[in-house]
DNA sequence: AAGTGATCATAG
DNA sequence: CTATGATCACTT
């Protein structure tokens, strides 16, 4: 039951907006998978789903999902409010060979480009399978929200091109973070070392702050 | 309760 | 391990 990749963008948005209103487990259904009792060993479940039942090319290429369209496609848990429960993952942040490395020539710039947000009700005391999808949001950044992107991109690109990513935390940035990526803290990847050597660290990703994603929903809706 | 750091499943 | 999809869960 695999649905093909949509021709265009009005395909897209016309499936996307035939999923508002439904609930997972009917998704589900209609794609012949079992819902999970809860998403503690499931965490990207949902995000599985809906890329199936739009038709996104399947595989973990560093693009976007919709790389013909340019679009990439993110599910964001909302509570009964509409706030976002979660950051929003990004892409994972690279901590050698970053030299010349630009805003406008990074990952995060053009997964950015223009995202279509798919709202999801999140809370944990509503069953997986009976969460609703909500009402989906073709975004671009404007050119406020990219210039915060930008500054907290280069900010945080700047600290691990001078060896510093040890200590960076998830409080450096204002709209963008970098926090721990990885199947856990044990995890090493190539690092800046703070002489300039190479070394070893815990892989890092960007994620989107819940305020910012918040701003992108409430704009749209309000 | 919010926010940061840690973690889970899967494909290649 | 890297990268995809993210949410969990502990600390503050």
């Amino acid at each position: 039951m695999s649905k093909s990749s949509p021709k265009d963008l009005a395909e897209l948005m016309q499936r996307a907006n035939l999923m508002a209103g439904i609930s997972l487990a009917d998704i589900a259904n209609d794609n012949g998978i079992t819902v999970p009792d809860n998403l503690r060993r499931d965490k990207g479940w949902i995000g599985q789903l809906i890329e199936l039942e739009l038709g996104a090319m399947a595989g973990s290429k560093p693009e976007q999902d919709f790389l013909h369209l340019g679009v990439e496609l993110k599910t964001i848990p909302i509570d009964h409010t509409g706030k976002p429960l979660e950051t929003t993952y990004v892409t994972v942040a690279p901590l050698t060979n970053i030299q010349g490395l630009t805003w406008e020539n990074s990952l995060v710039y053009h997964k950015l480009q223009r995202v279509l947000w798919i709202p999801v009700e999140g809370d944990r005391s509503i069953p997986v399978g009976q969460r609703r999808i909500g009402t989906p949001l073709l975004w671009s950044p404007s050119a406020s929200e990219m210039s915060l992107l930008k500054q907290d991109w280069e900010e945080i690109m700047e600290l691990i091109a001078l060896g510093k990513v040890d200590t960076i935390t998830a409080r450096h940035g204002e709209v963008l973070q970098l926090r721990p990526k990885a199947a856990n803290s044990q995890a090493l990847t190539e690092s800046i070392g703070p002489d300039g050597q190479t070394q070893l660290s815990n892989p890092r990703g960007f994620y989107l702050k819940i305020a910012f994603t918040q701003q992108i929903l409430t704009h749209a809706f309000n």
